[in-house]
DNA sequence: TATCCACGGGAAATACAGGGAG
DNA sequence: CTCCCTGTATTTCCCGTGGATA
């Protein structure tokens, strides 16, 4: 059934990216550049999920390293990289030059060991900025001269909040990128293409292809998810074929399993407030602050569970109603 | 209207755990 | 082994907001 897992896997980077050839182009053209050491403007990729950027930016990367191949190119998720040592770390790390670098090391010996890797530029692409919670990260990186940077992000203005005063009336020149969704017909080649490379010849007709793209609504992320798990279940009961049945029951499989993978990196606390929302389906903070401390014997404060339940909500896992007085919290997704 | 109260969230202090050095 | 350094998680302290109450 499934011939190659990667082509099906959401960070995979095709040979070839479709329909995205002007957003591609503009930021080959802005980070041109460095190929003769000049110092390009910062670029930013600006769109909703699953419309192309981080395959973009990665897919640029690469063409980058093959023109030049002394230039360093770096890639990092800020979702998982949170603070400003983890993104220096990583940084150094992608650029091999994390060596003799430990947990105990300083900050501001990691900034130093950046700072000194200066024989040739660095292009670092910073994903999902937005989510990153230190602004003075990129006040480090952006005084850097031999350091470029690539931010993604979903909203323009969003992104802009979350940055250092400094930095943020320099960055304001940069140059923007934006990306739409997909239409549903542009999908439909992206998942018939990735289906072509991943499955076996004929396992899925242009019909289910089509009926995919058009739940996944634009996202090619939730697409491909999709057509991975319509695949897998065909495989796991041993079809032949990918039948319509199984099409249907990819899609909510395949919403539950993100979930859920979220869910199994709660910690145990996390995870009792998560329960209580589940079971009460809409409750209000008092009353969940007490139905906490009543389950645990060792309750953590209530302003511990205040960030707990924001990031919980920035998980999607949850949802606010209501912002002062009278907010409940309530499951996402099932009203 | 004046006051109170519950809640959210910022900032700083503190507790904790991993790891190197001696 | 202990001591000491660190980043990170949690707590403490606090203030602003807005709805309810007197």
């Amino acid at each position: 059934m499934i011939v190659d897992h990667r082509v099906l896997h959401e960070d995979f980077v095709p040979s070839e990216i479709e329909h995205r050839n002007d957003e591609l182009n503009h930021l080959s053209a802005t980070l041109e550049p460095v190929l003769d050491d000049d110092r390009p403007e910062t670029a930013f990729l600006l769109g909703p999920t699953g419309a192309g950027k981080t395959c973009t930016a990665k897919y640029v990367l690469d063409e980058l390293t093959n023109q030049r191949p002394d230039v360093q190119t770096a890639y990092i998720n800020c979702w998982q990289e949170f603070t400003r040592f983890r993104v220096h770390y990583r940084l150094l790390e992608e650029i091999d030059q994390a060596i003799d670098v430990h947990r105990s090391t300083p900050k501001d010996q990691l900034f130093k060991l950046l700072r000194e890797a200066d024989d040739e530029p660095i292009v670092a692409v910073l994903d999902e900025i937005d989510q990153h919670e230190e602004s003075e990260t990129l006040y480090d990186l952006h005084r850097l001269p031999h350091v470029h940077l690539v931010l993604i992000a979903n909203r323009e203005e969003e992104m802009f909040a979350g940055f250092d005063d400094r930095v943020r009336s320099r960055l304001r020149a940069g140059t923007r990128v934006y990306f739409d969704r997909y239409g549903t017909d542009e999908l439909v080649e992206i998942l018939s293409e990735r289906a072509r490379q991943g499955l076996e010849p004929q396992v899925i007709d242009d019909d289910q292809i089509q009926s995919i793209a058009h739940t996944a609504s634009g996202d090619a992320r939730v697409g491909i998810g999709i057509l991975h798990t319509a695949a897998r279940i065909a495989a796991r009961e041993g079809e032949e074929q990918i039948t319509d049945e199984i099409v249907e029951t990819a899609e909510p499989e395949t919403r539950n399993k993100l979930r859920q993978q979220i869910i199994d990196d709660l910690t145990e606390h996390q995870r009792i407030l998560y329960d209580v929302i589940e079971e009460r389906g809409e409750v209000e903070p008092g009353e969940l602050y007490d139905a906490y401390e009543e389950i645990v014997d060792d309750p953590n404060t209530r302003r511990t569970l205040r960030n707990y339940l924001s990031k919980m909500t920035h998980y999607d896992l949850i949802e606010s109603n209501g912002d002062r007085g009278g907010r409940t919290y309530s499951l996402v997704g099932e009203d």
